[in-house]
RNA sequence: GGGCGGUUAGCUCAGCGGUAGAGCAUCGGCUUUACACGCCGGUGGCCGCAGGUUCGAAUCCUGCACCGCCCA
């Protein structure tokens, strides 16, 4: 039987037919039952927008392994697999490519065919993306699969809104938003990337309007956005620039007098500007403007010829620029703050439509481009003779992360989620058990990350593996409470539920009183004013009559839909065009995935997996499986999903939705960049699945998955032209950023498979080739186990039968399931899988497999080993079963076949299938540190007579005699284990004693207390040197540690035991450079 | 501008108070009947720079330099 297997692992003959065993079996099957030990992974849902890359392999196969292990320890385990709809992301791509392939826009399309398009995009990736994580592995429960838009998880997402905006907790308002002007859509601060730009700083002059003698005929403002002028409401001085400047100073003296000598003389400059101004400019232009400013006087906007008033505020930095500062509250972050200070005084004004044109409130410059204008603009003020100068300035502009183009601050109704604390409070949980009372969402999500917090049912969240650092990240986030904007401008994604209209506060009760009239379950009335602030219906005879208010009413769920809609739209109320931020639905998917808010009217599609309870008495899934045990992502996604997760489960179940986070590293390209879909620098794991074999890809993943460490990943292209081998780090892109030009040909390659017309390069990265070569380790572990196993019945055995090695490969096998286990507790799979890896390599095939050879030829000592050898393997076998489970579970069923009762005192459980056999626990009974240091003794033995057999380029074939000085304890070991030394070492024989004396013309070894003589070998020439080196490195070291003990402090402050050690290695020292001086003489003499 | 990381063998990374480790690469030896994707044995490091704390610092503190990431 053992004569069939190859030498060689080649995944690809075993992988697929262990997925179907495992698939047939419906072995990552997820039903509630009896056990109150349960693992629950919600998967940090990929989006839909393109395949999964090497950041992603790592995600799964983290998952992967925690899942694994313990479903092997014996928890009911969920994994819940799915994907996004990751709204602005995937019709980006969808539009981009109709645009480069057929030259169309949305809107030729329109929003039913875009979305048909988009719809079709979604299943092609889902399908690749499915395909890629079963490739890899993972054991996701994939009955039980989920797309954000799907009907499940959608009704979740209305219920969620519905519940929200009851509350008051969702609002529409007026805000500055981070506009795209390319897809005309706000996108959130997260999706966009600053970047550096050269750019200018104009200096433009203000008429002042009837000008008195002795004051300015300007004021001089600047902008990096001479465009944006022509919204200009105001411009701004500070109220008080002379106190300001003092105060400046002040500061920067104190700073001055404690700073670092490279820093003053920077700091001084500044001072003397500070100085310059407060002497010149202050007097002359900033104080009298002020005083201006506060007698409500004017400037004249130039090209547009309006009045627009001079104003006092803060914002105008008395010591930056000119101290004046032009207010454009449409089109600046600052500035609108500014008008909400003076919202009496000044107006705001929108200059831009949707698609980054400017609107009739540019006047003359209406229709154009954005960029367009600022030319114009820039000219006619030339023209004009009020452009005063230009400086070139490098800027930060920042970017749309999914169009590429700079953003443009905003003017737009948009929809937002209150973040911050409410007065009066909110509640959590609302009808749950868990009900409790928090401050607002932000807060509760806060406080559930301290430690001490308890949840009411006593959980928190924790982030591994460094809390503190990550929960920093996580708090400082949510700290700033800012209002969540959870409306975009796109057509692919929830639908806000809402119906509203604006109309003047008289009219407002009898509209109220003609709308359809639903229960409050079905529906919920919020009228509200121009700010966002919310009057309840009841209260709307209080309303001012001319003022404009807003009637908003919210749809609970498609059934409340139909039957009011349409009376809705019969009132003047239409359904907001907007959808919803993907986040929204993201963050309920530990909920909305296992049927939240009712499980029982959950409607799955055929063939899934319900969420009902499986039988009567039991849990549905939502109480069984929430809160879930860990979310598995990497440091950027903190704010996006653990963060929101965390806000939406607190306020829909009262409770955490995992308690754990555990952040792993992100995998980053030849040149230090991470990995993304976006860039275009992913490579697909299938590529090095092909090449090198799953196993061997989540080896390495779990090898390299070590702290808080990003991994860098070089990776180098097969040419599909050449065959030759074209490193990424340094190849150019050609017409994407998904494809490169072969240097050799020039001709254009892609590397993700997704651009039809261009050939496909294959990835590979030299960093699998240890994973591939663990695989074959293990296959030929097996193999010699195969060949020496025979058709072995199990026999029970009784301890003494053991042999000293036998018990020895127990105890480090005991030591070993204890390690692991406990890295993976702690998150910490390098550390497990290398504890795994020191132990089967090092422990078991280096020294027990080959200790045992022997016996395998004997038949009386034989069986004892087969049983060892069968047990230590099995363990290994189910230790090495999460990291990589293919080549585990392949071994595992040609070991039940050919031997399948295993055990030592009695037999073990059997498992058909390793995936399910249970997790190995340490036996404290095996462990035996005394005998594992006589075993260390015995091969530091071992080791010494190969390397003098080495550094002497004695065959290793040739029999060697060894004698060896040793204490009356050594010896004594020496003779317990004098068969493996021989046996490991080549040896005829082994004498050993303390009487022992060194031959002439033997080479000497020493290793700690033990002097090591080998007769036979001797090239005096080449051993007087090896001597002489060695004893060199003695002597250094002797004298480096009788420095130390001649130390006085070291001897009265170190510890006992760490001086008692230096005096051990002193003597250990010593004793060997006199044997070595021994060695020496005689080969001088 | 603010915050958080990183800088250790040629490469990729562990170690985080008692003077350094792994894998790959490299050098030498080995067709030892599981494995050359292997076995045996080596070589290789002012642990970024400068101060400080300590009997003792790669490890703790401060500053500097460079490289990332996040947030303004």
């Amino acid at each position: 039987m053992a004569d069939e297997i190859p030498k060689i692992y080649e995944p690809a003959a075993h992988e697929r037919r262990v997925t179907e065993r495992w698939l047939e079996a419906d072995a990552f099957a997820a039903v509630p039952d009896g056990r109150a030990g349960r693992y629950v992974i919600m998967m940090p849902l990929p989006n839909v927008t393109g395949a999964l890359h090497m950041g992603h392999a790592m995600d799964n196969v983290m998952q992967d392994l925690l899942i694994r292990w313990r479903r092997m320890a014996g928890d009911n385990t969920l994994w819940m697999p799915g994907t996004d709809h990751a709204g602005i992301a995937t019709q980006a791509v969808v539009e981009k490519r109709l645009f480069e392939l057929e030259g169309k826009t949305r809107h030729d399309l329109g929003r039913e065919a875009l979305v048909a398009r988009i719809w079709a995009w979604k299943d092609e990736y889902q399908a690749r993306i499915i395909r890629q994580q079963q490739a890899m592995g993972c054991s996701c429960d994939w009955k039980r699969q989920r797309f954000t838009m799907d009907s499940v998880c959608a009704r979740a997402v209305r219920e969620a809104f519905f519940r929200l905006f009851s509350d008051g907790l969702i609002y529409r308002g007026d805000r500055l938003v981070n506009w795209d002007c390319q897809l005309q859509t706000a996108v959130s601060d997260d999706e966009i990337v600053h970047e550096t730009v050269r750019g200018h700083f104009w200096h433009i002059r203000y008429p002042i309007v009837d000008r008195k003698p002795g004051e300015p005929e300007f004021v001089l403002v600047a902008t990096t956005r001479p465009e944006t002028m022509l919204g200009d409401t105001a411009v701004a001085v500070h109220p008080d620039p002379g106190g300001t400047i003092e105060t400046q100073i002040i500061n920067l003296k104190r700073k001055i007098s404690t700073a670092a000598k490279k820093e003053q003389a920077e700091l001084e400059k500044e001072l003397d500007l500070l100085e310059n101004r407060k002497h010149n400019e202050l007097p002359n232009d900033l104080l009298r403007l002020s005083t201006m400013a506060r007698g409500g006087r004017f400037v004249e906007l130039p090209l547009l010829k309006k009045r627009i008033p001079l104003i006092q505020d803060e914002w105008a930095d008395p010591a930056l620029g000119t101290g004046c500062v032009k207010i454009t509250p449409a089109h600046d972050p600052n500035d609108y703050a500014v008008w909400e200070r003076h919202k009496a005084e000044i107006g705001i004004v929108n200059i831009l439509n949707p698609n980054g044109t400017l609107n009739a409130a540019a006047g003359p410059y209406a229709g154009l481009d954005r960029f367009e204008a600022r030319k114009r603009v820039v000219a006619d003020l030339k023209a004009a003779g009020l452009l005063e100068s230009v400086e070139d300035r490098e800027l930060e502009v920042g970017h749309s992360d999914r169009s590429k183009t700079p953003i443009e601050p905003y003017l737009s109704k948009q929809w937002f989620v209150r973040m911050g604390d409410i007065p009066g409070g909110i509640v959590c949980g609302k009808g749950t058990p868990h009900e409790f009372k928090g401050s607002g969402l932000a807060q509760a999500a806060i406080d559930a990350s301290l430690p001490g917090y308890k949840s009411p049912t006593g959980r928190r969240l924790a982030f591994a593996p460094d809390d503190d650092r990550y929960g920093g990240t996580y708090r400082a986030w949510l700290g700033e409470k800012r209002d969540w904007c959870i409306s975009r401008q796109l057509w692919w994604g929830h639908r806000i539920p809402i119906w509203h209209a604006a109309f003047p506060g008289a009219a407002i009760p009898g509209l109220l009183a003609g709308l359809p009239k639903a229960g409050p379950e079905d529906m919920h009335v919020w009228v509200a004013d121009d700010a966002g602030n919310y009057y309840p219906a009841a209260a709307s005879a209080s309303l001012v009559p001319d003022r404009s208010y807003s009637i908003l009413a919210c749809l609970r769920n498609e059934a409340a839909e139909k039957t009011y809609a349409s009376a809705l739209a019969a009132s003047g109320l239409a359904q907001d065009p907007d959808v919803l931020d993907t986040w929204f639905s993201s963050a309920l998917w530990p909920m909305s995935t296992l049927g939240w808010p009712d499980p029982a009217t959950a409607a799955v599609d055929p063939g899934q997996r319900p969420l009902t309870a499986p039988e009567p008495g039991r849990d549905d899934c939502l109480n069984y499986f929430y809160p879930g045990s860990c979310l598995v992502t990497a440091r950027d996604i903190i704010t996006l999903w653990v963060a929101r997760m965390m806000i939406m489960g607190l306020y829909l179940r009262g409770d955490v939705p995992f308690t754990d986070s555990f952040i792993h590293a992100n995998i980053q390209d030849g040149k230090g960049e991470r990995m993304s879909k976006s860039k275009g620098n992913g490579i697909d794991p299938e590529d090095i699945i092909e090449k090198y074999g799953t196993d061997a890809m989540r080896y390495v993943l779990c090898d390299m998955q070590t702290g808080t460490q990003d991994i860098r990943l070089p990776v180098q292209a097969v040419s599909p032209f050449t065959g030759e081998l074209v490193d990424l780090a340094a190849a150019k892109h050609g017409r994407s950023i998904f494809t490169y030009i072969d240097p050799k040909t020039g001709k254009e390659f892609d590397v993700l498979g997704t651009m039809p017309d261009l050939p496909a390069a294959k990835i590979i990265s030299e960093r699998f080739e240890t994973g591939r070569a663990f695989c074959t380790k293990l296959w030929n572990a097996a193999r010699f186990m195969f060949q020496n196993l025979g058709d072995h019945p199990f026999k029970p055995l009784r301890g003494s039968d053991l042999a000293e090695e036998d018990r020895w490969i127990l105890s480090r096998l005991s030591k070993v399931v204890r390690k692991v286990d406990a890295e993976l507790r702690a998150y910490n799979p390098s550390a497990a899988v290398g504890a795994a890896r020191d132990f089967f390599w090092g422990d078991l095939c280096d020294r027990y497999l080959e200790i045992v050879k022997p016996r395998m030829r004997d038949e009386s000592a034989a069986p004892v080993a087969r049983s060892v050898l069968a047990l230590a393997f099995d363990h290994v076998l189910r230790l090495f079963h999460p990291f990589v489970p293919f080549i585990t579970e392949t071994l595992w069923e040609r070991l039940n076949a050919q031997c399948p009762v295993r055990g030592l005192l009695a037999p073990l459980p059997a498992s058909p299938l390793l995936l399910r056999a249970p997790w190995p626990g340490p036996n404290s009974r095996w462990e035996e540190d005394t005998l594992e240091a006589d075993f260390e003794l015995a091969f530091g033995l071992v080791r010494a007579v190969r390397d003098l057999r080495a550094r002497h380029g004695a065959s290793p074939s040739l029999k060697l005699a060894v004698s060896v000085k040793a204490s009356d304890a050594e010896t004594a070991i020496l003779g317990r284990l004098q068969a493996l030394v021989l046996h490991l070492a080549n040896l005829e024989s082994l004498e050993a004693g303390p009487g022992v004396i060194r031959t002439s013309g033997a080479s000497v070894q020493v290793v700690g207390g033990l002097e090591i003589f080998v007769p036979g070998l001797v090239d005096p020439a080449k051993e007087r040197e090896r001597l002489a080196a060695k004893r060199a490195k003695l002597l250094e070291e002797a004298a480096r540690i009788e420095a130390k003990l001649q130390n006085e402090g070291f001897v009265a402050r170190a510890p006992v035991d760490v001086v008692e050690k230096e005096r051990r290695k002193l003597s250990e020292c010593r004793s060997q450079i006199e044997a070595l001086d021994a060695g020496l003489r005689d080969i001088g003499s």
